[in-house]
DNA sequence: ACCGTGATATGCT
DNA sequence: GCATATCACGGTC
């Protein structure tokens, strides 16, 4: 990096999650450890909201593992799914009322080597970051990080803001058995872009 | 296409 | 309490 891009502010987060969905995209997150840095260009992205998202953590109310995403916008809210998964997400909207953008994919674009010795499964560039787990991975991201301050000059996880992206596209969410009309899936070309998998559908008592 | 893996939430008792 | 169904997934078959 030879000069230093703008972070993404609090107030430009603290909007419906479809808006910060489109300000994310071209963003890139950057993570800090000891082992060295790496930053991802996020290409891919999905909406969430609250009690009005059957397809939303908030859906039945704020828990113990939702409570940052009731909280302000720009914090980072991690969940640990399928008993060996992290997934990263930007909380938007405001205080009290529940929004977040799951980071479904992205390009690395500094720290190639970290991000390589993280995931020595990935055969390619493209497939480092292919993923929401797959991209907490790269990043170095767990439980640890939930309700991080990507905000904040000094955090270990950030957000610079990147081009204004153009020619977004969108879908349906993946693995997301609700919902399913609802567009809220992002993203931009590129080869990182994950592959579309429909949600499994519940047997329903009605 | 199919299965591992464990936290989480919910619904019983 | 305890049982169990459900996952915003990835890797391997």
């Amino acid at each position: 990096m030879l000069d230093t891009p703008r972070q993404l502010t609090e107030q430009e987060l603290a909007v419906d999650p479809v808006d910060a969905s489109r300000l994310l995209l071209g963003a890139t997150i950057e993570s800090t450890t000891p082992e060295g840095v790496v930053g991802v260009r996020i290409v891919e992205v999905e909406a969430y909201r609250g009690g009005d998202d059957p397809a939303s953590h908030c859906y039945r109310g704020k828990t113990p593992r939702n409570e940052v995403m009731f909280g302000p916008a720009g914090r980072l809210y991690v969940y640990f799914v399928y008993g060996m998964h992290f997934c990263a997400n930007v909380v938007s909207l405001t205080d009290g009322v529940p929004g977040a953008v799951l980071l479904r994919a992205g390009e690395v674009v500094y720290g190639e080597d970290l991000a390589q010795m993280r995931r020595p499964s990935a055969r390619s560039h493209a497939e480092l970051a292919k993923g929401p787990a797959r991209l907490t991975g790269v990043l170095g991201l767990d439980r640890a990080h939930n309700g991080v301050d990507l905000t904040s000059a000094d955090a270990s996880v950030r957000l610079l803001a990147g081009e204004p992206a153009t020619e977004i596209r969108t879908g349906p969410r993946v693995g997301v058995a609700v919902a399913v009309d609802v567009p809220w899936r992002f993203w931009i070309d590129s080869p990182a872009v994950s592959t579309y998998r429909r949600g499994t559908r519940r047997t329903r008592v009605t």
